[in-house]
DNA sequence: TTTAATTTTTAGACATGTCTAAAAATATTT
DNA sequence: AAATATTTTTAGACATGTCTAAAAATTAAA
């Protein structure tokens, strides 16, 4: 009996989506830059004012989530993490499901995932998870991370830093812009692909490749972008 | 490129999910009562408070989904209507989801559903609907409006009309209270299942049933709440 | 190292959705 | 039909999350 009513009471713990989006943001600068996020990269990243930012840095700050002192930035406290990653876990989760069960492309999916990653019900992203077979990687390649906040980081290296000849798989993409995945898209270039560097171009180091046996060349800001595998050196 | 901008701004004509629930909770008022709904009526459904409901009412009748006059109540206009049900639609998909899926109870599923249906994409709700391969009614027997906001209304009594030897189908619940779910739950007894009725005794109207070939004793209150397919008369 | 530029914070305002308490309208009694 | 009770609305307040404009602190430049 008295559990339901703490379904209709609103938990006191519980996060306001603003707020896990703030939590979000910072991790997803913190795991770029690894030192103290500044108010100005929030507000760009979070695409509001900086005045808006340092409101909810105070609130977030009251309630331990990370670790704030006037002027000299924010940084997720152990609770703000975990919190932090357990939406990335949702939103990385989701994004699964929409692409293998509901047909979206992965170009499609992340606006979707961005209301779903807020649902709050453990049980639910639990069982996503189980009936999804415990997925390692989202469409884009990223790691997702399990119950406990654990994820296999692969390590990934820019396509643009290969030589010619060099073969490689595509993990993943560093900028996961709607135009770019669009873009990836319409040339066919999908997580998992096998790219074999033909030729590089000196002057501009625009990329003759391979990727499933089809030619196409790419520009080195599109290089820069696609994240490969890292190549093993045989001795 | 302005394709991208639109789905930022947050659209004029999109719903908050505050305002998605009056519609709702006026939506299934309008169906039991078939008249204008009252302020309080309302209040009591949505568990707040009457001047709550009056100032989301001009809110919603400024919009044009409600007909409004003071103190005469509301109506859903053909545009609220349309909306309340692609709400209840997604519902219900939702909740079909969890349940086939995800492996929830039905008594498990209401307030995930609850959050689920305000996720903002109609073509995630279609892909949906076809990956449960276009479900007719819900986990609770209820029917699930299609993509024109049509659906099947099967003619339901309640059980406790019927008479010893009567032998009819549940469809679903009048009270989908979690209490009663519960008990449901614990009794096995669950949509789809057949049932017969054996006697009913006369000082206090409880029945004894087989459902499933095995015999219970329900109340007079359980049977009111359970809705079964009405008996066809041969002559 | 003082001045200038930038970043961050504060102060005050606004929109949404809620509430309480009081006023206004409607419904029910007598 | 007047008095009483109930329902509904209004008025004013509050919390959340946002904004602009101005002040304070920090950083960069001369």
């Amino acid at each position: 009996m008295s559990k339901n009513i703490f379904i209709f009471v609103k938990n006191k713990n519980m996060l306001s989506q603003a707020e896990e989006n703030y939590l979000k943001a910072i991790y997803s600068l913190e795991s770029d830059l690894a030192k103290a996020i500044s108010t100005n990269l929030i507000a760009k990243k979070m695409q509001t004012k900086a005045s808006s930012v340092t409101d909810m840095i105070k609130k977030l700050s009251d309630k331990e989530l990370v670790n704030y002192k006037k002027y000299q930035g924010v940084q997720l406290s152990e609770e703000g993490k975990k919190i932090a990653i357990s939406i990335v876990r949702k939103h990385r989760l989701w994004e699964c499901f929409l692409v293998d069960k509901l047909n979206f492309s992965w170009d499609e999916v992340h606006d979707i995932a961005e209301q779903l990653e807020h649902i709050q019900s453990e049980t639910l992203v639990d069982n996503l998870d189980a009936f999804l077979e415990f997925p390692s990687h989202d469409p884009h390649g990223d790691p997702i991370p399990d119950k406990n906040g654990y994820m296999y980081k692969r390590k990934k290296v820019a396509l643009s830093t290969l030589n010619p000849q060099d073969e490689t798989v595509l993990l993943g993409v560093k900028d996961s812009s709607d135009a770019f995945l669009k873009y990836l898209n319409k040339k066919n270039i999908a997580i998992g692909n096998t790219i074999k560097v033909q030729s590089i171009e000196l002057f501009d180091k625009s990329m003759e490749i391979t990727i499933n046996n089809h030619l196409i060349s790419i520009t080195n800001q599109v290089a820069e972008n696609l994240m490969v595998k890292e190549l093993e050196f045989k001795y």
